[in-house]
DNA sequence: TTTAACTGTTCAACTACTTAACTATTAACG
DNA sequence: CGTTAATAGTTAAGTAGTTGAACAGTTAAA
């Protein structure tokens, strides 16, 4: 591959990979409405699926401050939508789960976001989808790497 | 394609592009360093490359709000990095163009980032680049679409 | 010429994030 | 055992980015 080509490559990568993350997520935005942020959506996903889990792993999954995370957790329980739980045998430890009403909104949401995907995906033939994820399972592998130096 | 074969396919595709989206977002900012959000690099990157252009226009690239823009662009200006001219046939349009400052900050976050992505891509293989590239491609005019509606 | 449409701004309110200092608790070690 | 380290989480101040609604100024249409 000569120079200007992998700079080519390069520059229509950046431009795509951004355009892409920003209309995905403008597009995820519009389907769950004003009950959710996507942050919190995704955060309700991840609680779901872990049965509960604390402040220090969400940061270290969403690569953010311990701080940001309580400002977060904060904002959904002023929304009744997870609970805190002290651990009893190391005080220090905050279990979080959700409550009833975060999981109903988390269900809602995620059968809308379900539809819109699903809907999205029917756009294209099958080989096409399964590149489409092999794609994203292979970047984000190398992120993982990349991340943990 | 039978019912839990669209459903796991599309649960692997929320979960590992919600995941891809986050962890490129950090390394991108990770390498922009401080100087530089990564909104506001690209917001750099959308002018550089029009020359200049409108509020409205970036507003639409970007999906966002007209006032979120302006507020943008204040702080860009405020750190001398942009430059609002009026139009002097239609009083109502600002052009919006880099200063030396917001160019010279724009090439040298827009070298590390060439870097950091030259580095990612030579992980994998030309046919697996070019079917990176392919299917942001694809997902991107799709996404198009699916925003005009 | 009045009315409608458009471009951009201001303001209040909100989400999300960082850094730094702090509390409380547990673990380690001399 | 007691002092010191490390760990989990919180608080507070400051910044970035966003929305919605009201607004000013300008241009286009009726």
């Amino acid at each position: 591959m000569s120079v200007p080509d992998i700079k080519d490559l390069v520059d229509r990568y950046i431009a795509v990979s951004f355009s892409v993350e920003k209309k995905a997520a403008s597009l995820v935005k519009d389907q769950i409405g004003s009950d959710l942020t996507n942050d919190q959506h995704f955060t309700l996903r991840y609680i779901n699926q872990a049965g509960s889990c604390t402040s220090s792993e969400l940061a270290e999954v969403f690569d953010v401050k311990k701080s940001a995370i309580t400002a977060m957790i904060t904002r959904m329980w002023e929304k009744g939508l997870v609970q805190r739980t002290r651990d009893e045998n190391d005080r220090r430890v905050v279990y979080l789960t959700l409550t009833e009403k975060g999981n109903e909104l988390y269900v809602k949401a995620e059968e809308k976001i379900h539809i819109l995907v699903e809907s999205f995906i029917n756009k294209f033939d099958q080989t096409e989808i399964q590149q489409f994820i092999e794609t994203f399972e292979k970047l984000d592998k190398v992120l993982s790497q990349t991340n943990g130096q």
